[in-house]
Order: C-alpha cells, then structure tokens, then sequence
DNA sequence: GTCTATATCGAGATAGAC
DNA sequence: GTCTATCTCGATATAGAC
C-alpha cells in the first residue's frame, strides 16, 4: 500500500476512535508507520490529512447504506435491513462523531462531508419510503423526508444512548421501537 | 456567586461548547474570571472540575424534561411537548454530547452522569407511554421501553444532523417524522 | 521522498509567597 | 483563599541534510 494510503487509513481510525482535536499528526504517524517529514511531504498537515480520511469514510458509509437500501424486496423491508445491519455500536458513526467536534463544525471544508452524507442518506431513504408509497405498501400516510429524517436520527442517537450506557443494548431498543411504529404503517 | 458556582458555571459552558477533552483549565480560569491558585484550591483539577459541572448539566436536563413530561394531559400530548420544546438545536445536548468524547466515556466516574441520565429519560418516558397504555389512549400495542429509546434516539440524532447540515430543520424534520408516526398509534 | 533537529505554544499542573 | 513563578510534556509544525 502507498504511503499516502496508510496515512489516509490511520488518521481514518484514530478520527473515529479520538475525534479530530484529540487526534495528533503524532499520533498518525506511529499509527501508520510514516515518518514526520514523510508525512508533511504528502499532506500539507493535519486538517488537509483529515479532510482526505473524512471523505474516505464517507464514500464507504454511503457505499455501505446504498447496499442494504438499493436492494431488492419491499420499501420497509430494505429500511429494515438497513437499520438491523451489524454495526460496531460502541465505537459510534465515524461520521456522525465527527459532528460533536467544534472544529470539525467550524471548519466548512471539514462539515462539508458530514452534510453531504446525512443529506444524501435522508434523501435517499425517502425515495425508498416514496417508492413504497406510490406502490401501496403503506396502510396511512407518510411523509417520506420527515420519515426519513426520523430514521436517521434514530440510529445517530442510538449511538449516543449506547456509547453513554456503555452497552449496545440502547441502540437496539431504540431501533426495534422505530420498526414496530413503521411496521403499523405497513400493508401486511 | 461563590468562586466554586463561577468556576462550575463556566465548566459547564465550555464543556457545552467545546466538550472534554477541547476545554482547557486555563479556558476555564478565563471565562469564570477565577485565577490559577484559586481554581486549584477549590477543584483538584480538570477532571474533578468536569465531573462537578457534568452533574449539574445532568440535573438540569432532567428538571427541563421532568416539566415536560411530568405535565398533565394525555401521554401523547406531554411526549409531544417533550418532543417540540425549544431547543438550541445547533449547539446540541449538553450531556449527548459528551458521549462523543473518548475521555469521557473511557473514565467511568465521567460517564456515569451520561448513563443515568439518559436511563432515567427512558425510564420516564416508558413510565409516561405506560400510563398513556393502561388509559386506553393507544390503539395499537406498542412497547413502552422501546418506543421511549426510539423517542430519545430521535431526539439526539436529531441534534447530530442539526449540528452536520448547520441548520436546525433536520432535527426539526425528525421531530416530527416521529410525532407522525406516534400518531398513527393514538385514539383520536 | 524520508530523516533528524529545532522551534513555538499551550495543556495541565505544582510550589511557595502573600 | 488567591497570586505569581516555574515545570514538564505533547501538539503542530518548519528547516535543511541525505
């Protein structure tokens, strides 16, 4: 692997292990192996080497959802399936962490990336419940951006109630409790 | 105000704005106007410092959620009220937040606050839906406990893709993506 | 491209005078 | 109780040799 790649694959983990201000080039560079001068040779330092890791996790965050939500079967079915996808609870959203940080959110080159991925994945979650609509599956009307918007946030503050109770047992309430209320608006 | 309630009370700001590990003892000694000796006469550090300013955030929150929630009408009504408080959306949850933060979680004397904070929450709510049950106000069976994570969830989530987009209304949109779907469940 | 040396600054305290 | 001085360490680079 390159060494600009091991750089960009570090300073992903320790981003979403540590948030961006505890982060440290330091740090990066025991992490992947790379040198001080190697690496400021590659990156211009450290919010340009974050900028980088950040879009790199938010191609795969979307890559990840577009699998669960792009495939075939019923609208509930896929947001189902996109909601009960393994995920490593305790760690949190390596996207959604990042939204905490005050210089992450200060820095519109940094936020961008954040913004883009919520935005697209609400979207694209609400064409899905549209499709549905517009195919009968749903028993009562249903705001497909707010639905969606609702979804989201559920799993973002799964997270939240995970990471605070030390547990993963939170997220997984908090998302069953979603189903259950999506599932009553669903044709049998 | 005593020297303690100003340092506590700028703790909390900082803790708010800027989270753990970003907020400084120097920071601190600036905001609350309180002097270097004087700040470590009165607290043993930083960590003692955010501990003491973490459960004031925590009763806080719960005093707002108790008003909410504690209120009379029907278990709808009051999780409606919960849900469409006014918020400072932007800035986010004062004890979510902190659930971000690896120094916090790590440290179980700093977590805990988070954890029974948001254990109560849950609790309460569940209590609230409980009620609400046992009245005859749902027409649908729905799980107290889970349906209250779900509620939380939204409600941190929420704050998530508030502070991502830098615009309240995806929390706003989430709110009420949840209410609808609450609704559906509710006698008229 | 990669290495080592050096620089500046703030974090987070401790010590002891007043 | 509060103040100022001092200390150590890591964050975040820059410079220049190899």
């Amino acid at each position: 692997m390159s060494t600009a790649e091991r750089l960009i694959e570090a300073t992903q983990e320790l981003l979403w292990e540590r948030g961006y201000v505890s982060t440290s080039p330091r740090a990066i560079q025991q992490r992947s192996g790379v040198g001080q001068g190697s690496m400021y040779h590659h990156f211009e330092g450290k919010p340009a080497l974050a900028l980088a890791a950040v879009r790199r996790s938010a191609e795969q965050l979307r890559a990840a959802a577009e699998a669960d939500l792009g495939g075939e079967g019923s609208a509930a079915g896929r947001v189902r399936a996109y909601l009960r996808r393994e995920r490593s609870v305790l760690r949190g959203c390596r996207i959604g962490g990042l939204a905490q940080d005050p210089d992450v959110v200060a820095d519109p080159e940094l936020r961008r990336p954040l913004e883009e991925t919520f935005g697209w994945l609400r979207g694209r979650i609400a064409a899905v419940l549209e499709e549905g609509r517009r195919r009968g599956e749903f028993t009562a009307p249903l705001d497909p951006a707010a639905t969606a918007a609702a979804i989201v946030a559920v799993v973002q503050g799964g997270y939240v109630l995970a990471r605070s109770a030390a547990s993963p047992e939170p997220f997984r309430q908090a998302v069953e409790g979603l189903i259950a209320l999506l599932d009553a608006h669903t044709a049998p």
